[in-house]
RNA sequence: GCCGGAGUGGCGGAAUCGGCAGACGCCCGGGACUUAAAAUCCCGUGAUGCGAGAGCAUCGUACGGGUUCAAUUCCCGUUUCCGGCACCA
């Protein structure tokens, strides 16, 4: 057969889209599959090759799953908000809402090009009204639940997209977006109180499938920290004032040997009066303010401080007079922002010590504290009740219980995890639906008021000083407050780029209910997810930000399980041909529809999935993307061959192996060697030069996932009824992927020698006894005697001689 | 610094409850077909040595040790690369 795949292609899209086969069905007697890819960003640039592998892996998994008879849910959408659409508005003066149209509508005929198995009736697209309206009315149910506070505070600014940052978004001091240096700035900043759920986001991952290195990253960046709070008197402070730190090692409390607070701490405020060096510490304090977070603590490593004058601290535990410093290696938001400072055990505090000379006193034996500390486990000293304690963990629950007793401290917990800092002062967002009111304060919405619009404005560039561009809009700002009726001004911020993409896969559900934002029912069904693929770059922000909507709305009652995703896998990048990450100022990019219309979309599908492990980066090869279509071709000859004299035992056998083999490859992601044994077993049959009908089917059932286009065209050659896509997945007989005989390796000490054939089931003396037979083994055994006699059936014999 | 993952032919990569290393594909070489080229098909293809040849031997999975009849796989040490976190008390 001519392979034309570009008129197959065409004519199989077609086909698919009128019959809508590939809409799932809210018919709840069916076993469901629901699989989710991270919806695109519709950029300017178009698709590359890489979002088409990220959805390639689910989109096999999905085929298989319909020919497997599950109702499957598939769905594709446009996390559409975003700075580039919005800084191409400011360029170019095209509103990025015709912007985002012209992207989505250029992404969606990519995506079509490939004959991706999308439900392509449920498109969700987050900046569209019916859409964010629901992102708005889960906003206001996190502020009716206290969730969203405002508060004035540092926070991570950059310069260049005047925008407020979370910390997730401004990871290494560099701007996510820009990559510009991140400054502190402060601001009124509205959050989610995500830090709630640090716990529940924590152990939600007992209840999840998710890859390790996936799970790691996630506990990582919730940070959880398991110690202790100690109260600390203060000399020359207030009747009864206490410094509260926090510390995980509360056993070595007696080798306490100076406190430090950071720079920012309340109680230099508080006590400016009383310290004699108030104007050395401002000096210091202004100069850690002029440092950005990243210099404060990627560079400056060398500890720096200033020992304050005027106030000192008492060890609660032995009266013990203590200095205060401050130094920037203490940092105001992490824990209580003040420190205990054991430097015989602690590499830091060693370090301050040694610079400042204060003592350095030990409690654990193990090491030599005069040249390093030591933070290995030992025998307790110099530590009153804690002496003779020899591990951590024990002399750690003694001290906490003595000063919970004492009433001078209490176990406590701290994350790493900060409150999601969530407005931006951007026009391409959803408007936060907060009205500020000069006698009510801040006042929500009323939920029937929503969708809260985005106004059309003409100037997208952000104000002087960073406010949103909807400051400027006196229609907008200016209304009524929904409480007292009085005058009152809208909240002109716009809420970040994660928000739409909190909650999409709810949506996907329901995507068309204008009650709701889906249908509890129809929740009850389809969720959880049954496997969500995306890219490794998401785990931390997405993915956590996602599982914390989810999780609040199921606290709420609002959706019907814990955890949104069930089971969680990653990608690896496609890189340019030569090694390179894909992007344009590298000229690397490979562009789909090049790929489409010079070798096929099957050939495309094949090949990204075959390039290499689904899970590793992996170069881009043009030549190895032909011979994808090499072997797509040759598959299009096989329908010839079923005209010829048909099968054999072996090659049936063949075909029982190979459909085991994909089956559960595909499961594992492993789709590489599942096409690697499909083209085995095509050259197998062309060895053999011809096969049966019922063998042709069952080759292009299999291989259907990956290149349906041809597949349904060969399938309607063979007189197949129906949609292949819709035919049953291939059984096969466990008896029949089973050889009668097996190539077995004999070894000679160790060395393979020679092969013998030996029948699957045979005893080790007759195994042995065959081996023997062998020329080559029977004359490197004669004259030597048998030390050991080795079978392992199925696998090998090992003679060892002497 | 800490926590993960990885290091296999010219290239992408297979094979890990320890059992014939290099499946499959690319590249490359030789041949067939062709006036010729492309395409296609067939053969070869880890390195080194020996042999006219079928073939044989030795080495070989980052490096150095170890356990074992047998190690890409397990253990100890070293090293390089990639990813994440990073003064988190």
């Amino acid at each position: 057969m001519k392979y034309n795949y570009t008129e197959i292609e065409k004519k199989w899209q077609k086909r698919w889209e009128e019959s809508g086969i590939f809409k799932a069905q809210d018919d709840f007697t069916k076993p469901k599959f629901y699989s989710l890819i991270e919806f695109p960003y519709p950029s300017g640039a178009g698709m590359h090759v890489g979002h088409i592998k990220a959805y390639s892996g689910l989109e096999v998994v999905s085929r298989k799953r319909r020919m497997q008879g599950y109702n499957v849910l598939f769905p594709i959408g446009f996390d559409a908000f975003g700075l580039p659409t919005e800084n191409y508005a400011i360029k170019t003066g095209i509103h990025p809402r015709n912007v985002t149209d012209k992207n989505i509508e250029r992404f969606t005929e990519q995506l079509k090009n490939v004959g991706f198995s999308f439900d392509w009736s449920r498109v969700v697209d987050t900046t569209e009204e019916n859409y964010y309206k629901w992102t708005q009315w889960i906003f206001l149910k996190m502020f009716e639940n206290g969730l969203v506070f405002r508060d004035t505070a540092l926070v991570n600014y950059c310069p260049s997209c005047k925008v407020v940052l979370s910390n997730e978004d401004s990871q290494g001091g560099k701007c996510d977006i820009c990559h510009s240096d991140i400054v502190q700035k402060s601001k009124d900043v509205w959050y989610l109180r995500i830090s709630q759920y640090a716990d529940k986001l924590l152990e939600g991952l007992n209840d999840v499938d998710y890859l390790a290195n996936i799970r790691m990253q996630q506990e990582n960046w919730i940070g959880k920290s398991v110690g202790a709070f100690v109260y600390f008197n203060i000399n020359g402070g207030e009747q009864g004032e206490k410094m509260r730190i926090y510390t995980t090692r509360p056993d070595t409390l007696f080798g306490v040997t100076f406190t430090v607070i950071a720079p920012e701490h309340p109680l230099i405020d508080k006590y400016r009066d009383r310290i004699k060096n108030i104007a050395e510490l401002d000096a210091y304090r202004e100069q850690c303010a002029k440092k950005t977070e990243f210099e404060r603590t990627q560079l400056q490593k060398t500890k720096t401080g200033v020992k304050i004058d005027g106030i000192s601290a008492v060890n609660p535990l032995n009266g013990k007079e203590l200095p205060i410093y401050i130094s920037d290696y203490v940092m105001m938001g992490y824990g209580t922002g003040a420190i205990m400072a054991v430097p015989a055990h602690d590499d830091r505090d060693y370090e301050f010590a040694k610079k400042f000379g204060i003592d350095i006193i030990e409690v654990i034996k193990g090491g030599d504290i005069s040249n390093a500390p030591y933070v290995g486990d030992g025998e307790m000293v110099n530590s009153d009740f804690l002496n003779g304690y020899n591990n951590k963990k024990d002399a750690i629950a003694k001290a906490i219980e003595v000063l919970a007793e004492k009433g001078i401290g209490e176990a406590g917990v701290q994350y790493k995890m900060k409150d999601w800092a969530f407005n931006r002062q951007r026009y391409w967002g959803e408007p936060i639906p907060i009205v500020h009111c000069p006698k009510c304060g801040i006042v929500p919405v009323p939920y029937e008021e929503l969708p809260l619009r985005l106004p059309k404005v003409d100037n997208f560039e952000p104000g002087v000083g960073g406010e949103s561009p909807l400051a400027k809009i006196d229609s907008f700002v200016n209304c009524k407050c929904p409480r007292c009726q009085g005058n009152a001004k809208r909240e002109t911020d716009t809420m970040p780029q994660w928000a739409g993409s909190s909650w999409y896969f709810l949506r996907y559900i329901d995507p068309h209910n204008d009650n709701e934002f889906a249908n509890f029912e129809k929740m009850k069904y389809w969720l959880p997810v049954d496997w969500y693929n995306g890219g490794m770059e998401h785990v931390t922000r997405h993915m956590i930000y996602s599982r914390f909507w989810h999780r609040f709305l199921y606290d709420i009652g609002e959706v019907p399980t814990k955890e949104p995703y069930a089971k969680r896998t990653a990608q690896g990048l496609i890189l340019g041909s030569d090694g390179e990450k894909m992007s344009k100022s590298k000229g690397n990019v490979v562009d789909p529809n090049e790929v489409v219309s010079e070798y096929g979309a099957d050939v495309l599908r094949t090949y990204v999935l075959f390039m290499g492990d689904y899970t590793s980066a992996t170069p881009w090869s043009d030549s190895s993307a032909r011979g994808c279509k090499r072997f797509l071709e040759r598959v299009a000859d096989l329908y010839g061959m079923t005209k010829g004299s048909g099968s054999t035992p072996e090659l049936e056998s063949k075909f029982h192996k190979t459909v085991k083999k994909v089956s559960s490859d595909i499961e594992d992601m492993k789709f590489n060697t599942a096409i690697a044994a499909m083209m085995t077993l095509l050259n197998d049959i062309y060895d053999h030069g011809s096969l049966t009908v019922d063998e042709f089917k069952t080759y292009i059932s299999i291989l259907c996932p990956f290149a349906p286009h041809l597949c349904e065209e060969l399938w309607e050659m063979v007189g197949g009824k129906g949609f292949l896509s819709m035919h049953e997945w291939p059984s096969y007989d466990e008896a029949k992927t089973v050889d009668s005989t097996v190539e077995i390796a004999v070894q000679i000490n160790g060395k393979v020698r020679a092969t013998v054939s030996l029948p699957v089931d045979c005893d080790k003396e007759t195994a042995i006894g065959i081996a023997k037979q062998n020329e080559t083994v029977a004359a490197m055994i004669d004259g030597k005697t048998i030390v050991k006699e080795i079978v392992v059936p199925g696998r090998i014999v090992n003679i060892v001689v002497k």
